[in-house]
DNA sequence: GGTGTTTACTTCGACATTGAAGTATTGTGG
DNA sequence: CCACAATACTTCAATGTCGAAGTAAACACC
């Protein structure tokens, strides 16, 4: 990756681009979404950084956190897909290459015939504790925000994940 | 994709496994870390929904705004890396793709001749300019934030910006 | 001005992700 | 019990992304 430190903002430079071309009421909004575009790219990057040697991704944890806090440790693919809000072939090609690895097992549903568990085995709850225990030294002790900033994120972001229907009132999820 | 509702809040619940696990002190740095990773899922899944007409994704649509804004609508790829930061890899690929519509075309640098520039054309200048104005109109517009906690937001991720080494004082880009 | 290093891209394999289409099973009405 | 709709996955083609390895040109230094 270029790692190159740049001598000026680039999103307050594109604000000004956005002003120029007469966009000013928008420029607000594609501040904020690049903002968070770019804060994702910096924080996958350190995650997937932390996780290499584990030769694990950060798209791999979150399936294995997900299962070590179900109650069995086990959870049908639809669930993590509604879980996780990816695609369902997503959590098809995810597990299945957890479960190359052994970190996973795929187990038909007793309760579904078109069903499939993905049940986390004894190694893969002890690679999500390397995993979680690297990530939570190597970033999350230190994401470049005081715990109150880190708060206030985390407020305004839970704005926008129920704006775009994330959680909250409505149809529950089963 | 499968866009339930959830009944609660996943970066709420995530935090309580955190804290039972032991890890509190890393709590507020996860549960920064998910909303932004979250947030990105959701700000890039609508900007990708609002440009599928134009037969543009978000990626290209940033690539397409980077020339735009520049001097002579031509940047060596090296730049274009640089600037959106990305690896050298996805530029070629994006730009090559790109290029196959018409929208950029490649130049050797007479400059330097191991270098392409990117120039774009007059088809992709006018593509920019419709799909900035479906974002702008489409989601810059609403982002599930007012203007005062967009510019929050802004602030906020700055700080982790700067931090990560994205810009600031220290090594210049030339 | 030749040699060795750095730089600018390209290529490759792997993973992540999506939308669309396909398969099998379950559930629903009649 | 049967037909039809809905559900749970899988598969596929395309895109985006990375890190590593390769190629070619530019640069730097003796």
């Amino acid at each position: 990756m270029t790692a190159r430190k740049l001598p000026f903002d680039p999103i307050e430079r594109a604000t000004e681009h956005w002003q120029d071309q007469g966009w000013e009421a928008y420029a607000g909004g594609m501040a904020a979404v690049t903002s968070v575009m770019r804060g994702q790219q910096i924080y996958l990057a350190r995650a997937n950084d932390l996780l290499r040697p584990l030769d694990l991704t950060f798209s791999g944890f979150e399936v294995l956190a997900l299962l070590a806090f179900s109650r069995r440790g086990s959870l049908p693919l639809g669930k993590v897909s509604e879980r996780l809000q990816v695609n369902a072939g997503t959590v098809t090609s995810s597990i299945n290459r957890l479960a190359l690895r052994g970190l996973v097992q795929r187990v038909p549903n007793p309760a579904d015939g078109r069903g499939v568990l993905a049940q986390l085995t004894t190694e893969g709850r002890a690679v999500m504790k390397k995993a979680a225990r690297l990530l939570n030294e190597g970033l999350f002790v230190c994401t470049g925000l005081d715990e109150q900033d880190q708060a206030q994120l985390v407020r305004l972001l839970a704005g926008v994940r129920r704006w775009s229907g994330d959680f909250g009132e409505g149809q529950s999820s089963g």
